[in-house]
DNA sequence: GACCTCGATGAGTCGAGCTCATCAAGGTCC
DNA sequence: GGACCTTGATGAGCTCGACTCATCGAGGTC
């Protein structure tokens, strides 16, 4: 079988075409150097170097391989230091699932600051429901995903990636559109579009808590899963209903958007979730990443 | 420094993702198997596996690496094997000079049969005349070229490659152009086109004696270096010629070939010329397709 | 709890590759 | 033409790495 230490000592041989200049390169003696060429001239079963005690010169033999050698020394040692990027975190693919809402703003953001701060890294992303990227992290169909809390399953861990507020979302005509911004109080008894219970329990569990907490009620329409299509219902004039802000980037013409005053300004979360034994080496550097995006530096 | 032997028995190890078997494969015992991977593994300053008495799993640093180390397995094979095939004369690029003429009809011949015989061989071809591949033999410039005889530079051999008849060029309206045959006493005292002396002095000299043998003497009216400048003199209609055979395959308008009888009927002649000392695999090959070109099988 | 599987590890041995010394070929120089 | 120099090949001796064999220990199964 060929060797590398032969590949190193043939091509730089081929390069001086003096075996002592050579093994001084190879930081070796002359003799070993001889015997390396010749193992590999064996090995290969021809002569790649002419040599006399006057001149080295290359074979034709030598010539056609003198390339390739070289070639499989440049790729081993890429191999080596990109296997060591990879296992440092510091390059690779990650696969990274998020659910249609953080898409909206948050998602975009994320890959611009991933290119900057690991412009080795690539994110391979899927777009997936929460139960979804729960069984693909389990699975191993994604490294980790950007969901909604709470993550409950006893083999994940998560932490907070984004919080946001929520907004409210108005027919253009709408009387409350006139105002700076609007209260939970001033919903009560409007026709409102909500979240499904269980395709969206998320945001539904959030509202329902919300307007418990507020003692209010509004007219509940329609509950729907996604919020462009909830949106969709409100520029129909509709009802009204709230979103989390990045839904603003949607810019649905017929719509404005108007901040929601309330005790816990942002409470639309999105979590990061992985396995707990996960030794994907990219989790650490893309969980720093998340921390640094929230408390951005002056 | 990086090592074949270990990244084949970490090849192996990732397909089977069991040491014993992988051991197997590699004919060698677990133990040794185990080092080598560790060794692996202290080189590239990560684990590649994650092993426990029960499972064996790639890491991330692992699936990384093992197309990397497959591909590296493989160049080094395929090299290993191209490069005995380059020795051995099957394989590689032979620099091949040829004259003008040559390439009219046994050009185009040579190529294909060399296709046929020795697919993995190119030929790399450069059009020269004669002196310029004489030096270029010399120089290394070209590995062999296809020249005019004789040959008569120490450092060279050569043989022969080709013989082929001449015939005589005449104009459509030539009051010879209705025999079938000419004979060089046909030729006494017509208008003729005649070769360089110096230029095409191989054309010139055999010319000169095959004229001085029959005891003839045509009218030389211009001499010209190349046949198709002088074919283009012919179908002008200032004189005839004689051209070696292969020139019809230039397919002249307004010109007829017709046979020219004479008592050596092949006398234009195309040797192959390589250096003496060359050690060019595929010269011998070159010239045992050669001598077959010139003994079809029946 | 006994048993089995499987990777890691320790002890002993053998061989590959290194160093040093030397040879042989083929130039150069006086 | 002979002494000398350069340079790659080769031989002897030694060292260190890699293999074999035996065994351990973790973690399943029955």
């Amino acid at each position: 079988m060929l060797d590398f230490a032969q590949l190193r000592c043939f091509a730089v041989v081929a390069e001086e075409l003096h075996f002592g200049r050579a093994a001084a390169r190879l930081n070796m003696t002359q003799p070993p150097l001889s015997r390396q060429i010749q193992v590999l001239e064996r090995v290969l079963d021809c002569q790649l170097l002419d040599r006399t005690s006057r001149s080295v010169r290359l074979t034709a033999a030598g010539r056609s391989f003198l390339p390739e050698a070289q070639r499989i020394l440049r790729l081993a040692e890429t191999a080596a230091y990109v296997t060591r990027q990879v296992a440092a975190g510091r390059a690779g693919v990650l696969k990274l699932g998020f659910t249609a809402a953080s898409a909206y703003d948050f998602l975009p953001r994320l890959v611009i600051a991933c290119r900057t701060a690991m412009p080795d890294v690539t994110l391979s992303l899927r777009e997936m429901v929460t139960k979804d990227q729960v069984e693909g992290i389990l699975s191993g169909q994604i490294d980790a995903g950007l969901i909604r809390p709470p993550v409950l399953h006893p083999e994940l861990e998560a932490e907070r990636a984004l919080a946001e507020p929520l907004v409210a979302a108005l027919p253009a005509e709408h009387p409350l559109a006139v105002r700076d911004a609007v209260a939970l109080a001033d919903l009560h008894a409007e026709p409102f579009i909500g979240y499904a219970p269980h395709e969206a329990s998320y945001f539904h569990n959030l509202l329902v808590s919300l307007f418990a907490g507020a003692g209010i009620q509004p007219r509940i329409l329609q509950q729907l899963t996604q919020i462009h299509s909830i949106l969709a219902l409100v520029r129909a004039g509709l009802g009204l209903a709230l979103v989390p802000a990045a839904a603003e980037r949607l810019r649905f013409e017929g719509i404005v958007f108007r901040p929601l005053h309330l005790a816990q300004p942002q409470p639309a979360e999105i979590h990061l979730a992985w396995r707990k034994e996960s030794d994907v080496p990219l989790l650490a550097p893309l969980r720093t990443l998340l921390r640094d995006m929230q408390t951005p530096p002056p």
